[in-house]
RNA sequence: CGGGGUGUAGUGUAACGGUAGCACGAGUCUUUUGGGAAGAUUUAGUCAGAGUUCAAAUCUCUGCACCCCGACCA
């Protein structure tokens, strides 16, 4: 991508009203704008990112028997008065009417309009167990918005359904979900832990959810730094300093995002909606099932929150918009800019992404300054100065210094680095 | 939903009730090209409406928008 037609502008400053460093940075480097509280754009470079956190979800989904559909936004009213969610649900349901003075919702979760497909399909245990998950925007009629991306009323999500005979296959896959999750979150460059967290009356037993610590949080999260346990504040009943239940070592208090979470839902809504199957032995018995989502915009402002530094955003190399940053400084001097384009497209014939920087009259400081602040994790350097030698500069985001390569050399050490 | 705050040009920021200014951006020209270059020149603004006043960005009211704290957060 030339940079020279790529629709984004970049500020020295935040708008105001940004707050935290996500918001900031993300407003600054032009990866979205605010349409109203709550509500953001995804422009070119942050649809980018938000297309390769989803991809990374669904390989890891599809990894673990995962199918994807695509279910509906707009939720007619019966099927929440089914689970007597239509009224009471919190945060409260979007509500609207078509022009029949029919009530609809914006769809702020599924798990209605999935158990409802769920009934017409399942009927054997041979139909089971069943994995479908969806990446779609849902709508949630929250009290307040903040922080950029890391509250929003609409928003992207992944919400996988499991549908299992038996609770010994649902707690199976349960255990194979968090793992899933684990490695779509390493791969987007976090390392959550993950929180027992309250029923919310689907279960007695916990859901979890995977938080990042870091100031940033809304939540705040009790947990061990020597073994695994960890409870969200909100339920502990145990404060900090307190010892741990399974290894007793002082319990640690920190403010965390949460990214994601997996429930239990046992058989709640296959009651509700008479979701059915007969067993090998003739039993008519209940689906057993699971919810496990992920928001795809405020995992991106996690990473943010987690990777930058005072230039800008530092972006983890599998979710970058671009893996390479290619410079011209003077891209009128014919030599820099024949020796530049060469570089661009060898690159981009061997598969490599990058986003250059084909911009005139635009100052050397200018497009270094730009760079930290898109954050792509390597930058190329073509300017006369080395050129001379027959060298172009080569930088880790990451890393302080920059080191000359030749230009013979860039697409091996690129290849390398990649993987 | 409760409390608080703020709305001035694309962005950031000034202006005692009395001439709306500065910086960056954007346009044009010249010079410049390894850390957001320099000069010249141009561009563009008081959220909306009502009120008080000789006079309102400034005071009052209404509306709208945005932000923060709390509560809430399938």
């Amino acid at each position: 991508m030339k940079q020279s037609i790529l629709f984004c502008k970049t500020e020295k400053k935040a708008p105001k009203e940004a707050d935290t460093i996500s918001h900031k940075l993300l407003l600054r480097g032009g990866f979205i704008d605010q349409l109203i509280s709550g509500v953001y754009s995804f422009l070119p470079l942050g649809l980018l990112v938000s297309k390769k956190i989803c991809n990374i979800i669904r390989e890891e989904m599809n990894a673990i028997g995962g199918q994807e559909v695509f279910l509906p936004t707009l939720q007619p009213k019966n099927i929440w008065e089914q689970t007597d969610r239509w009224e009471h649900m919190d945060p409260p349901l979007f509500k609207l009417k078509d022009r029949h003075d029919k009530e609809l919702a914006l769809g702020p979760t599924h798990e209605e309009v999935i158990t409802q497909l769920a009934v017409k399909n399942i009927s054997s245990y041979r139909d089971l167990p069943l994995y479908l998950y969806q990446i779609q925007t849902k709508f949630r009629n929250e009290m307040r918005f903040s922080g950029g991306l890391l509250r929003t009323r609409e928003f992207l999500m992944k919400d996988l359904y499991s549908f299992h005979a038996d609770m010994v296959d649902f707690q199976d896959y349960y255990k194979k979900a968090a793992s899933a999750y684990f490695k779509i979150f390493k791969r987007c460059g976090l390392d959550p832990v993950m929180v027992e967290a309250s029923g919310l009356g689907f279960t007695n037993d916990f859901t979890h959810e995977f938080q990042v610590l870091t100031d940033a949080g809304e939540d705040t999260v009790l947990y061990c730094p020597k073994c695994s346990f960890a409870r969200n504040k909100e339920i502990a009943k145990l404060k900090e300093g307190d010892k741990c239940p399974n290894c007793s070592s002082l319990l640690k208090l920190e403010r965390g995002i949460e990214i994601g979470n997996i429930f239990p839902l046992g058989e709640k809504y296959a009651k509700a909606f008479n979701l059915y199957f007969l067993d090998k032995d003739g039993q008519k018995k209940l689906v057993i099932m699971g919810c496990y989502g992920i928001g795809i915009g405020r995992l991106m402002a996690t990473v943010i929150e987690m990777n930058h530094d005072e230039n800008g955003i530092i972006w983890p190399k599998e979710i970058a918009p671009f893996t390479v940053h290619l410079l011209s400084f003077d891209h009128e001097n014919h030599k820099v800019r024949k020796v530049a384009d060469k570089i661009y497209q060898d690159l981009q014939k061997a598969g490599i992404e990058v986003l250059y920087d084909d911009r005139i009259k635009v100052s050397p400081g200018q497009k270094l300054a730009e760079s930290d602040l898109l954050g792509m994790p390597i930058r190329l350097i073509v300017g006369e100065k080395n050129l001379a030698k027959n060298k172009v500069g080569l930088k880790h985001r990451d890393k302080k210094t920059e080191s000359l390569v030749s230009i013979s050399s860039i697409k091996t050490l690129l290849k390398k680095w990649q993987d």
